[in-house]
DNA sequence: TAGATTGTTAATCGATTAACAATC
DNA sequence: TAGATTGTTAATCGATTAACAATC
């Protein structure tokens, strides 16, 4: 076992096998080659993938799939649940809060915010939404340590900064703009209007003549 | 100017670059050096990633916000209106049809399908949701290029497979599960879940007592 | 002209792939 | 044992960064 950086498509990629794993049967093992080509990529990448973490599998036979699965579970944290707050009850918000795979994978979304006065106290997916301005007491008192931003543009920054300061570890973003966090916070994007942009390009470049 | 194959994360800086030019004013000119900085890059990536494209600044001075603007727009494709279907009426696909920052960038969401019977014929951010049946015909007689695919899980691969058939050139896929399209239509997936677990998967690590 | 900043090359860094000895 | 497949090294590939001549 031998760990250096390891690379962040590492991980999508451990998440991605966890997901095929999930339809495949406990009692057998499967080769690393069965397992890349169900999920699309070359076995000599996935044994990497796993090399990272240590040693997983028997050469001659393969992997335990049982095990693969409660390792990777392990190295991905969703061997436990999650706390999760959710930041703004607008149309995503409640999407995402009524959105089952949530809580299937762990993630338990344990208080919803908003500072709309007419959404405030309605309930969600069965949780209560509270004034934002409750925000930092209840993250502390629910043990909440993952939060979603699904509040408008101009607010996300704000809410971040406030978040950070209850002592939430994660962020997931969903407003489509670049928001700070202290380092200790992990951060992630999700961008909308640049997922379809990477479309357009592709369009536009093809309408254009040039070789995809 | 030279064409090699350029990296999917130049298109995605650009359309940052792109979002942090609205803010600022036609007239002026901006250096790399600046607007590097406002994006959270660095000035040789920015002129690098520009450079795939073409010349586009003047030596001593910088670049032309508009001309720069400009020049960003057509290369993602967001100089001009694109046509899109959206698949699945549910949380997520309501919150997208409703969501207004689609129509500011030049997606028209012109269809919506559901094979819901008690969907059918309401309406989403005035458009009239259709039977899926009715998705070959419809996608062709209104020019739809793009489709985002938000039904379940599933029935996410017969939808893929449809919209290809349908003419569609590109899709965006928020379903949790690999699909395969012909090689001519542009694919890009987008799944909750496995950033959420990019998420617990440093929070894990960092619990384990990892350096971050 | 002097100062600033581009566009591009070359150097560096990091991730992926191929190959194979070790092992079941 | 023969065949299969792992874990890991070394080779390759690709993307990022640093540096600087060209240019305004």
């Amino acid at each position: 076992m031998y760990r250096r950086k390891i690379p962040e498509m590492a991980i999508t990629r451990l998440s991605i096998y966890s997901r095929i794993l999930a339809d495949i049967d406990d009692g057998r093992t499967i080769s690393s080659k069965e397992l890349a080509e169900l999920s699309g990529h070359s076995d000599s990448q996935l044994r990497r993938d796993l090399a990272y973490f240590g040693q997983f599998g028997m050469p001659g036979k393969g992997y335990q799939v049982k095990e693969l699965k409660r390792r990777i579970h392990g190295i991905l944290g969703i061997d436990r649940a999650w706390n999760v707050a959710l930041v703004g009850a607008g149309n995503l918000g409640s999407a995402l809060a009524r959105y089952k795979g949530f809580e299937e994978q762990g993630f338990k979304i344990k208080a919803i915010f908003d500072n709309n006065i007419r959404k405030i106290g309605r309930t969600l997916g069965n949780i209560t939404i509270q004034d934002a301005e409750e925000l930092g007491e209840t993250i502390k008192k629910r043990n909440i340590e993952i939060a979603v931003i699904t509040a408008p543009t101009e607010a996300a920054q704000e809410v971040a900064s406030r978040l950070a300061e209850a002592g939430v570890k994660a962020i997931l973003n969903f407003a489509p703009i670049r928001i700070f966090a202290p380092a200790e916070v992990k951060l992630v994007n999700v961008d909308l209007a640049i997922e379809l942009e990477n479309l357009s390009y592709f369009l536009a470049k093809a309408r254009k003549g040039n070789d995809q």
